[in-house]
DNA sequence: ATCTATTAATAAGG
DNA sequence: TCCTTATTAATAGAT
């Protein structure tokens, strides 16, 4: 669908079959991933090639979901055919994981605060706890952290006021080493600067108290 | 994809959760649709929605790509000359797991307020947002069911008081045929056991506004 | 396999 | 669910 829109009807041209079955599949494949992903779906896709390749995605267990999907289609028949003799083919290890995932992953929601429909009041209530007492923990943490950063702060306010006060004691050097040092002369240019050299100091350390507000910034 | 990016992983809001899988879910029955017809590949795809609901698509027989698929399968399984791929198969899903269950562990003791030492600020904040959803979440859904309950008893109260005052008129009723009809005679017998229906109606009357009371047991 | 012009898919919002 | 729109994703055709 693109540089040209094509027709959708089978391609006649071999190479060109090939290369949009690669193509397309992979997409497909994707696509399946995704949904599964994103909407919490079993899915099951199979698919073979025209020279009878097998291609497969499962976002779970082949078998589990073919099992399922026969289970909810009428044919119980045929579900005696080709049944749970593969279950083997799943190992312990694998359905024992992909329980804790699953327990995880609702014990996740329900601390989340979703799928609770099943829960009694008082699982409600002690999940209420849990929750408070995690709440509460992180704050606490947040606090902690919090003022932390602001030791880190003050201590940085306090070397920079140092700072401060020894270039001002420099320049006030500076300006009586020029005032003795040299009578008048055309030195108002020079004796100027060192004027703003030292106002702009002084507001460096006038401005100094609101480095000591940034903390405000931080979320109290 | 569009309008904004979209992170691959399970959509939280419930709603947003459920348009997306129509819309993707139809975009990806068209993909299967247009692969199978353009490169002549037979293809199935069964998607079962979060809630349960069955969806399938196949460019010939479900049943018959299924039993292709299991023969398939089984080839694979007695191939285990090759047993190297399928091993390496299982390791990937097996570390994929582990590292999921992984994952999973690590945000449940998060939303614990457990192991927070290596969260930034902003982490904290984050989490201590989502903590604070969840537990409105849970508070909200705890008191809807809590006056669930109250209406549940409050209509068995009715119920109840509906029936006493039943029998409440009964028993009067029969009380006053009583002693209208039969004056004195033998009938101590008789008018004894009315006594004592009558008694007993009377407790149960008296009883009964206890049970207005129980719904304080549930954890106000 | 890689590039890129173009169409298709779709997220967000109504 | 359907519609619209803005934007990203998929991919046909060429190299």
């Amino acid at each position: 669908m693109v540089r040209q829109r094509i027709q959708i009807k089978r391609i006649d041209n071999l190479t060109a079959r090939q290369v949009t079955f690669s193509k397309r599949r992979r997409g497909l494949f994707k696509k399946a991933q995704e949904l599964s992903t994103l909407c919490d779906a079993e899915i099951a896709l199979i698919v073979f090639s025209a020279t009878g390749k097998l291609f497969e995605f499962c976002s779970s267990s082949m078998l589990q979901v073919i099992e399922r999907h026969s289970q909810c289609s009428a044919d119980f028949d045929k579900q005696d055919k080709h049944p749970i003799k593969h279950l083997q083919w799943e190992n312990r290890t694998h359905a024992m994981l992909t329980k804790e995932v699953m327990e995880k992953t609702l014990e996740l929601r329900h601390l989340k605060g979703e799928e609770l429909q099943g829960l009694s009041m008082e699982d409600l209530v002690k999940l209420e706890k849990l929750i408070e007492a995690g709440l509460s923990r992180v704050a606490k943490t947040k606090g902690e952290k919090f003022f932390q950063e602001i030791g880190i702060l003050k201590k940085k306010e306090a070397l920079l006021k140092e700072e401060n006060a020894r270039l001002r004691q420099k320049v006030s050097v500076v300006i009586s080493t020029f005032e003795t040092q040299t009578p008048v002369l055309e030195q108002g240019n020079s004796s100027e600067s060192v004027t703003n050299r030292s106002s702009q100091a002084g507001i460096r350390h006038l401005e100094d108290p609101n480095s000591s507000d940034t903390f405000l910034k931080l979320g109290i």
